[in-house]
RNA sequence: GCCGGGGUGGCGAAAUGGCAGACGCAGCGGACUUAAAAUCCGCAGGGCCUUACCCGCCCAUGUCGGUUCGAGUCCGACCCUCGGCACCA
């Protein structure tokens, strides 16, 4: 009966050690620090094996850290705030606050029971009022700065739930709870200026572009969108009235023959005024019709360009033209200016509705090569060539005459150099309940003013019923009514509450000092402890949190709060968990539960694996035999490891290579091989599958290697052995090691113990196969010493029998010799 | 349409321009066992040659071309797939 490693009873007895003597704590010893984070979960009822795998990573690289000497910083939250509890109190009549903390203690369990090396003194929930007056405190900072303001805007608002819902939770043009459709509305809310930092959002890449995936980076510029253009001053014909418009290419301006405004562009309102009823009729037929339509984005692009003339027209600045002014429900208000130049000729969206509605096309850039013409074009010609019918620009290539006209245009100010970005203000309001009250107050007397700093937080009434209608804050009387911090008359509060994504914004910085009762955060504090060193987290946050972090620690550095420019130096985006082909979810009823998986196997083995199946960018397909692979590996492990562990228990010194046999020899270099692979592996490649399958390599080649413990110097070499390969298990198994530390007498925990070095002379092999190629093929493969000279290998490869018959009558052309790896003969 | 990944055995995956498939899973054969499980040992991309074996050869990293003594890796075109953005002017 072969023995296995209790996983059980060995991990529960080191979850109690590592809780009773703080082991992951943060020293604050003057050591380097270095801070690992993972993202933080929303605690919806239980930890999926997708937060599981982020967790695992993160600890990896946290113990690795932690055996190189750094004082690590490793703590865990909550993303306690959001519609979930809210659903949950709804549908179950239980309150957000007790639904969401007894997942809390769930989740808590759940980390302690994968034994999650976390600093837990710092644990934090987003939604305790400790850390939400912290919301409020830097939300009245901004405010006052004017960064955070309201403004009326058109939003999606569900009209059964009675709320505003945020982009992302209006699915097909439906909402995500109720699945009525979503409506557009003209509400006030609240914004946080984050167009201020565009430009520094986007420079800010630069500093983190060697520690963050490409891919992440290239999301988020296409998220900011910043294109370069010019707006040009259009003039109505008849008022003079300005119609600006925005373009990318003002190289074309001498081909614009029509305006399309916007269907809400404010200037069709004045145009109304002035045409005929049956003009007026017409348009506000086109923008009702828009209305209806515009909400389902996805049909967007397969939607018809249609529009309706206005009946005025606009003068063309460069040539005096006058064009007609449309509306079309192509042309969207909130980007550039909600209007555009139309130039069919060269634009295929403009080609298609001036062939629709018969509009006039002039030609301005015609192509090297073929002569284009006018009456015969298919399709808009978007390419480059040299500028016509474009007044002194004729001849121009058309790419140089952009800037030309550019400027030209501003020095006879029809026009302005613009720089545009899609990146829009964050609304951060929600007409729900169970987020960070925005601590605003409304009186009469003195209007919008925020709450007084000393009377934060601004708490979450109890005394609400959870109707799902309408803005729950709003029926607590105890919560609107207040006095005013100004003047001390009766005043109503806000009753919208933050965005969540407020508090992931910030919360790595709390982690610092998370029971500071005074300050958001110790200056001193946050200097030591920031940046984030190392991030871990799913790629689809790429657009939103990680730009709304970055975003406000430029806010709180430019407050005087922190020192840092970006908070997260290095970034790894894990994949997702699959399972047969699909994304483990309930929906798809393929989830498979860690609890049951540390039941069956323990921690240790889900671990490890997680960590093996596939390098962590990488989207991992679950497996069950895999599982049990990883538990084979670590049992045979386990037997091998413990076999002689009493008898090097007391073995000191180092072993002496050169009296050791060829497979003893072998051993002790796959030894350093191993250290040298898994530390690259673990900190360059952060590859951890592959430093995983080394570890197998290496146990592969110490389970055929024959050992006699009762002669000392083999002793030594076993114990040699054991010890780094116990050391370089450490971060994967953690339990498993600290007991197979302990049992070979190891003192203190194998986490802090120095990560081991390899000996560079010991990594490489003594001899090595040549490969020995004609043309390029192998024909024939030598074993030759390590470092063997040029000439010497030539005598060995040409005295080689087979390699003759392919020589035999040959020419030989050239020969190519790469030290210790191949000898290439070429011949004719 | 634009941007960014990715396409390698039955499967998950490895490979600073230098032996393609490390490591593992599944599979097959054997040992142990009354038997099975567990464990241990061994085989293992496809094809051809061969009675069979060894040996040997040929073909193989999405497709087609190129650079190179040599390409999974570099270059060009294309196909498929995943993710993001998308009437953004």
């Amino acid at each position: 009966m072969a023995d296995f490693y209790p996983y059980k009873e060995t991990e529960e007895k080191w979850h109690k050690v590592w809780e009773t003597d703080h082991t992951f704590k943060f020293k604050n010893d003057g050591r380097p620090k270095y801070y690992v984070l993972e993202m933080f979960p929303y605690p919806s009822g239980y930890l999926h094996m997708g937060h599981v795998r982020v967790y695992c990573i993160g600890d990896v690289l946290a113990h690795y850290r932690r055996m190189q000497g750094f004082d690590v910083l490793h703590p865990m939250g909550y993303d306690a705030f959001g519609l979930p509890a809210e659903n949950a109190a709804i549908k179950n009549k239980v309150h957000p606050a007790d639904w969401t903390y007894k997942n809390v203690n769930h989740a808590r369990g759940q980390f302690k029971k994968m034994g999650i090396s976390y600093d837990w003194d710092r644990e934090l929930a987003t939604c305790d009022k400790e850390y939400y007056k912290w919301n409020q405190w830097l939300f009245i900072k901004m405010f006052e700065k004017g960064l955070a303001y309201r403004k009326k805007m058109p939003v999606n608002w569900c009209p059964s739930c009675e709320t505003v819902l945020a982009n992302e939770q209006v699915q097909d043009g439906k909402c995500w709870r109720c699945e009525s459709k979503v409506a557009q509305k003209d509400l006030t809310q609240w914004f946080f200026k984050i167009t201020d930092y565009t430009q520094e959002l986007l420079d800010g890449h630069k500093l983190i572009e060697k520690g963050w995936p490409e891919k992440v980076i290239a999301m988020q510029q296409n998220w900011i969108g910043k294109s370069t253009g010019v707006e040009i001053f259009f003039k109505e014909a008849d008022t003079q009235a300005p119609i600006n418009v925005f373009t990318t290419r003002p190289d074309t301006i001498f081909g614009a023959t029509y305006i399309v405004l916007a269907p809400t562009h404010p200037q069709v309102e004045e145009i109304k005024k002035r045409v005929e009823a049956a003009k007026v009729k017409e348009i506000e037929e086109f923008q009702a019709k828009v209305k209806k339509m515009d909400i389902t984005v996805l049909t967007m692009v397969s939607m018809e360009k249609e529009g309706v003339f206005t009946g005025a027209y606009a003068i063309n600045p460069v040539n005096g033209n006058k064009i007609p002014v449309w509306i079309g429900n192509y042309v969207l208000m909130d980007y550039g200016t909600g209007a555009i130049m139309a130039v069919p000729t060269h634009d295929s969206r403009d080609f298609v509705f001036s062939k629709k509605y018969k509009l006039p096309m002039i030609l301005v850039i015609q192509p090297e090569g073929k002569e284009i013409k006018v009456e015969e074009m298919e399709t808009a010609y978007e390419g480059g060539g040299k500028l016509v019918n474009s007044g002194q620009f004729n001849g121009e290539e058309n790419i140089a005459a952009k800037e030309k006209i550019a400027d030209w245009m501003e020095t006879s100010k029809i026009g302005k150099k613009k720089i545009n970005y899609r990146l829009k203000d964050w609304l951060l309001s929600r007409q729900r309940y169970w987020g960070t009250p925005i601590p605003m107050i409304y009186c009469e007397k003195c209007g919008v003013i925020p709450e007084a700093e000393k009377n934060l937080p601004v708490e979450l009434p109890r005394d609400i019923e959870f109707t799902g209608k309408g803005n729950p804050l709003e029926t607590s009387k105890s919560f609107v009514n207040c006095k005013c911090p100004k003047c001390g008359g009766a005043a109503k509060r806000e009753t919208d509450t933050m965005d969540t994504f407020v508090d992931s914004s910030w919360y790595f910085m709390r982690y610092c000092d998370n029971k500071n009762n005074n300050e958001i955060v110790n200056k001193t504090i946050a200097e030591n402890l920031l940046p984030v060193d190392q991030y871990v987290g799913g790629a689809e946050h790429s657009c939103m949190h990680l730009i709304y972090a970055r975003f406000f620690t430029k806010v709180m550095r430019d407050m005087g709060l922190i020192k840092i420019d970006e908070p997260f130096i290095k970034l790894l985006t894990q994949g997702m968990v699959h399972k047969d082909g699909n994304k483990m979810s309930k929906s798809k009823g393929n989830t498979v539960s860690p609890d049951d998986m540390i039941e069956k196997y323990g921690a240790d083995i889900a671990r490890l694996f997680m960590l093996f199946a596939a390098p962590p960018m990488f989207d991992l397909e679950w497996s069950d035999e895999g599982v049990e692979g990883a538990s084979r590996f670590v049992n045979r492990l386990w037997r091998k490891m413990i076999e002689n562990m009493e008898n090097i228990k007391k073995i000191n010194g180092d072993y002496e290579y050169a009296t050791l046999t060829d497979s003893q020899k072998k051993l002790a270099r796959k030894v350093h091989q191993t250290i040298k692979k898994v530390t690259k592996d673990i900190e360059v490649e952060q590859q951890f599958n592959t430093a995983i399958a080394g570890m197998m390599e290496l146990y592969n080649v110490f389970s055929a290697t024959e050992l006699e413990v009762n002669k000392p110097n083999e002793a030594k070499l076993l114990k040699f052995v054991t010890s780094n390969f116990t050391l370089l298990l450490a971060p994967f198994v953690p339990h498993f090691a600290e007991e197979l530390w302990e049992r070979q007498g190891g003192t203190g925990s194998v986490f802090f113990q120095k990560w081991p070095i390899a000996d560079e002379k010991l990594t490489v092999e003594d001899s090595i196969e040549l490969v020995v190629q004609v043309n390029g093929k192998i024909r024939e493969k030598i074993q030759v010493a390590m470092n063997t000279s040029q000439l010497e290998t030539e005598k060995i490869v040409f005295a080689s029998e087979r390699l003759k018959e392919w020589l035999v009558g040959k020419e030989i052309v050239k020969k190519i010799y790469v030290p210790n790896k191949l000898y290439n003969i070429v011949i004719k």
